[in-house]
Formats: C-alpha cells, sequence, structure tokens
DNA sequence: TTAAATTAGATACGGCCGTATCTTATATTC
DNA sequence: GAATATAAGATACGGCCGTATCTAATTTAA
C-alpha cells in the first residue's frame, strides 16, 4: 500500500508551523528555538518557513501572537493619571508573566540590529504605538487639570515604553512595587513638570 | 631558502589581533566584522582568537577599548546639576561620535542575550557604572540645595544611562537638541521631585 | 643544555543560517 | 478534463559559529 502523499497548504500549514513554533517555545526557550528544528517538527522544511516570515524573530512573535493569547490592551479611564498608568503597567506585566523569561529579550536583541526602538514590538509599528497609548491619558489628564498640558514632548511621550523595555531587559520581575516606583518615582513627575504652553 | 616561521605570542600577537580587529571594523562595519575574518586578516585562526575572547562583541569592545580612543569620563563640578548633567551628555556624544553607526546597537544587541543592562557596555560593570557617575552629581546638587536628597531610588539614579541608551538604539544622532531636551524635560523633573527622606 | 610546560597554528567537525534550484503535488482556469 | 499557475517539498550550497583535537614552535624551569 502506497503512503498517501498530502501536501498541507495555505492556512492548515501555517498553523502546523506555527504550532511547532509555539511547542518548541515553550520546550526549549527562545534561544534554542531554531527554524531548522521548527521545520523539522512541523514536518516540513525551513524553505516554505523563509517564505512565510524573514527571521526567528518574526516567527515566533508569529507564534505568540496566535497561541500566545496575549489580550490586547484595553485602555480604561480610572479616573487619574497615576491610575491609568498604573493600569496600563499592570496589564503590561501581566502579558509579560505569560512569556518564559529570555523570549522577549530574545526577541529584542534579534530585532535591534534591524529596527529602531519604536517597531521592536513587533506590531507596534502597525497598530497601537506606545505613544497612541499614553496620549489618551495625557488628554484626559490635562482635561481634569492633573498636568498643564496633554502637549507633551516625543521623548516624553515614549518614555514608559523605554522604561517598560528597559525593565524587561533587565532580569527584573516588572512587581507591583516596581511598577509603582516607575510612575510615582518618573514618569508622572515627568509628566506634571509640563508648562502649559 | 626555507622561510622563517616565527611564531608571535602574547602581547605581540593579541595587538595584531586587535589591529585587524579594528580595521575590520572600519572596513566592514560591526554587523560584517566576522570572527574568521578577523583571524585571517591577522595571518591567525580563530581557535587563537577564542582563546581570549569569548565571543565578537567582546573581541571588539577590545579593540574599541585599544584603539578607540575612547576618553574616559571626567567628572567636572559645572556649578550647577543641569551643567554636570548636560557635561556628561556631552562627553558621551562624544564618545559615542567616534563609532560607526551600528556599532553599539551590534554590540548591545549581541549581548542582550546574556548580561543584564547595568554591564551593557562592558567595562562598565568593573569602573564606572552609570550610578558611579550620576551619585557625585547629585550629592552636590543635594550639598548646594538644587535638589531636597541626594538619597534617591535606584530607578532614578540609573535613569539618565537608560535614556542614553535608548537614544543609541533609536538612529538618533545625540544631538546637543537632544542632550538638552533629556535633561530638561525628564531628568531634572525627576530629580528634583525627590523629597526629602 | 635538556626537559617540561605553554601556546600558536592547522585542521576538522557538527550545527545553524539564509539562499537557490529543481521536482512534484495541488489548486485554478479555461 | 486538460492546461496552466502556484506553492510545497527536497536537496544542495557557501558562510560563519563555537568546539575539539592534534602538531610543532617557543618559552620556562631544571
Amino acid at each position: 500500500m502506497a503512503e498517501k502523499k498530502k501536501r498541507r497548504r495555505g492556512a492548515e500549514l501555517e498553523t502546523a508551523i506555527l504550532t511547532a513554533a509555539w511547542d518548541q517555545l515553550q520546550a526549549k526557550g527562545y534561544h534554542d528555538l531554531t527554524i531548522e528544528g521548527v521545520a523539522a517538527a512541523a514536518a516540513t522544511t525551513k524553505t516554505v518557513l523563509y517564505r512565510r516570515w524573514p527571521d526567528k524573530a518574526r516567527l515566533v512573535i508569529a507564534a505568540l501572537s496566535k497561541f500566545g493569547e496575549m489580550p490586547s490592551y484595553q485602555g480604561v479611564d480610572t479616573g487619574s493619571l497615576r491610575g491609568d498608568l498604573l493600569n496600563l503597567f499592570g496589564q503590561m506585566a501581566a502579558v509579560l508573566a505569560k512569556l518564559r523569561t529570555g523570549t522577549l529579550r530574545g526577541i529584542l536583541a534579534d530585532r535591534l540590529d534591524k529596527l529602531d526602538l519604536g517597531q521592536l514590538m513587533g506590531k507596534a509599528n502597525t497598530s497601537h504605538t506606545v505613544m497612541e497609548l499614553i496620549q489618551p491619558m495625557l488628554d484626559r489628564a490635562a482635561a481634569r487639570g492633573e498636568i498643564a498640558s496633554a502637549d507633551q514632548p516625543d521623548r516624553v511621550v515614549t518614555l514608559p515604553g523605554v522604561l517598560l523595555i528597559n525593565e524587561v531587559i533587565g532580569q527584573r520581575q516588572l512587581t507591583v512595587a516596581a511598577q509603582v516606583a516607575i510612575v510615582d518615582e518618573i514618569l508622572l513627575p515627568v509628566f506634571q513638570s509640563v508648562t502649559a504652553k
């Protein structure tokens, strides 16, 4: 009896590959995951993978997007800038907690050669940049009178993202205490220091 | 006539290798520099290189230390915290200006897998951490009464280094305008917000 | 001066990367 | 249903990594 040589295609094949990538990520971690290994685990070849994703980082990001159950950020009006920021960091911490240690570090390292910081998070460039998360908070805070102006310099608006990434780069855990420290010791003082134009 | 098979050793050999590494760095940039290429250019083999440096990043750092003419930071009391900080960033900018674009990015990326942020700059861990640069400034500023306390949280003392690295990671140039913005929009507000204990 | 210890140099290995080429199965179109 | 287009699968390549092993030159100790 001859073997059926059924060939997977399109979405079916892609799902199989991403499943394999996800498994490898869980089993071996980002560093030890290889394109060839994923291809083998998915019973295909790396040629097929390279047709879809340009490198390991993008492949893993795709797998994370599909199976990582990363909730997209829900902007909530908590009634204060401090609450908004803590809420944001809390959600980020929850996302990070789902990742194996070193995964994000590895992705960042791999992409550091090619991209600028604003795009380091993968889809961050297309959908919601850090700025787009922060700006509404600042708008509300200004409307409440908590800060003098919602029109803050770029470097200031990007600061939360920078601090988040910095926290990830260090081996730190982004505990609640760390979140509070970041918000109270750094972010609020900076935001509040801006004077109305 | 038989060739003299003179064998270089120790410091002589090491200098030859680092010279080759430096040349390659200038000629091809960090990304395209390879260990094997440096070995070949130095007329030796990579075995010899791996006996001295564990990876490309360390090799390049060694070459930079030897030939990069990176002036070590000179702490100067300019009379104000703002002046001190701008002076620091100015010196850092001068150092960065000597590096080919992408060199520092590459080094950071390569080491991101293995180290925490405080050690990313190579010898930064042994000699002068960022904290050790900043703390004297804060001490002086507190003595002058510019800030309420020199006893600032770790995350705050490390902030200048984080912002510097962030600036480098982006493709930005660390212009004077950027330095001023960092100091005035972020660092001074943060430092000044700390209340005496 | 001879023997012992170092260390440079040469070579080879397995692993993975990223690309190219070719075939063959499957889908699409006529 | 046959012709055509598309994409999977197989294989091979050159490049570099990092390690291991062996040799031979050179230094150091005796």
